[in-house]
DNA sequence: TGACATTCCACACGTTTGTGTGGTATTATG
DNA sequence: CATAATACCACACAAACGTGTGGAATGTCA
């Protein structure tokens, strides 16, 4: 429902957002080669009503995106033959790298050492990202300290109990005891190429 | 080098930086409970002669990080018993995100359909975050267009040609004619849980 | 001890910036 | 065809905001 103007507009702020410091009207003003001040209010009025953006009163560059209005990098699922790999249908859904920044301080990556997980396709020096968090669910792949040592697991509920269940025939199942702590739950495996 | 004021004042506005829109002088003020605007600018002189912080002059939240300021997700190595997982000192270095956004209208994610790279631990239903770019070398994984097909395949240079080698054994190798296509090159593969 | 950086204060100046009013012309939209 | 939304303009006002000056107390380090 967006006008090409609105559009444009759209982009930049995000872009600028992006960059660190939203722009004032002014700015955008000069952006877009506009005289008036009012010009582009009414830019950011229709941006505004049809939720684009959020505007805080009496606040310099106080431009905030919305969820809608947010980046993501497209996910491509089945490719019919003869389409265009990069064609609209064939979005399947969006990453969105923004929300990876709102929880910055709740995550890290940890590099994962022996094939233990191998059953699942998670091989060594691969990283897992995870979320820092004390308890976990059954079938949880979780991140836990034992004794000391760290290691990436499926976490197992059977009998009342918690288990440790590797993803490998050549290791055996680990009792969760006092002495082990989750430390996360493992949310994304990332393997880095080049 | 940083004392304790200058810290929890730039841990703030990296807080409020990412959060997408940078504080001003006096908002920095009412935060840390100092009734003087100067104050505040002795903070930031100090952070910016430090080289964390880049101001701009007569600009309202005209606040940049610096690389050095810059807070990345970071990325735990090998984790020796007894230390805690996420000290200081396990951090082996930092996914930095910032960077993925740069280039991110290069970016998409593909998600990959059959089992023909499950030998270098890449599955069904992965995601392939995919760089756009026309040509690459050998050894590179590739997202490449066969006929209209889109597969994903490691990039073979034997005499003089280019050669499609799926990484199973129950496939065989595709030469690369002109009826083919490189989309583009595989930097990282993701897996999503939950 | 002396030079220097840090951490605070108060107050004033001028620019930046959001806000508001009141227009006009063009382009959808039902 | 009429109403609404859009896209522009100029100008003025008040609040927000960065800047500058001058001072004082404290701690650091050679």
């Amino acid at each position: 429902m967006l006008t090409a103007k609105q559009k444009n507009v759209l982009i930049f702020l995000r872009q600028r957002i992006r960059s660190g410091l939203p722009p004032t009207i002014r700015e955008i003003a000069q952006e877009f080669k506009v005289s008036s001040t009012g010009t582009v209010r009414d830019y950011l009025k229709a941006l505004c009503t049809k939720g684009y953006i959020i505007l805080s009163e009496k606040k310099s560059r106080a431009i905030e995106l919305t969820e809608k209005a947010m980046l993501n990098i497209p996910i491509i699922g089945q490719v019919p033959a003869g389409v265009p790999v990069l064609a609209v249908e064939n979005v399947e859904d969006y990453f969105n790298v923004d929300k990876l920044f709102a929880q910055q301080d709740e995550l890290f990556f940890l590099r994962v050492k022996g094939d233990s997980m191998i059953g699942v396709g998670i091989m060594p020096d691969d990283l897992v990202l995870v979320k820092k968090q004390p308890i976990a669910r059954d079938g949880d792949m979780v991140v836990c300290r034992i004794d000391g040592e760290v290691t990436v697991k499926t976490l197992r509920n059977k009998d009342k109990c918690f288990y440790l269940q590797p993803e490998n025939k050549n290791y055996s199942i680990i009792p969760l005891t006092e002495n082990s702590q989750i430390v996360g739950k493992v949310i994304t495996a990332v393997r880095k190429y080049v």
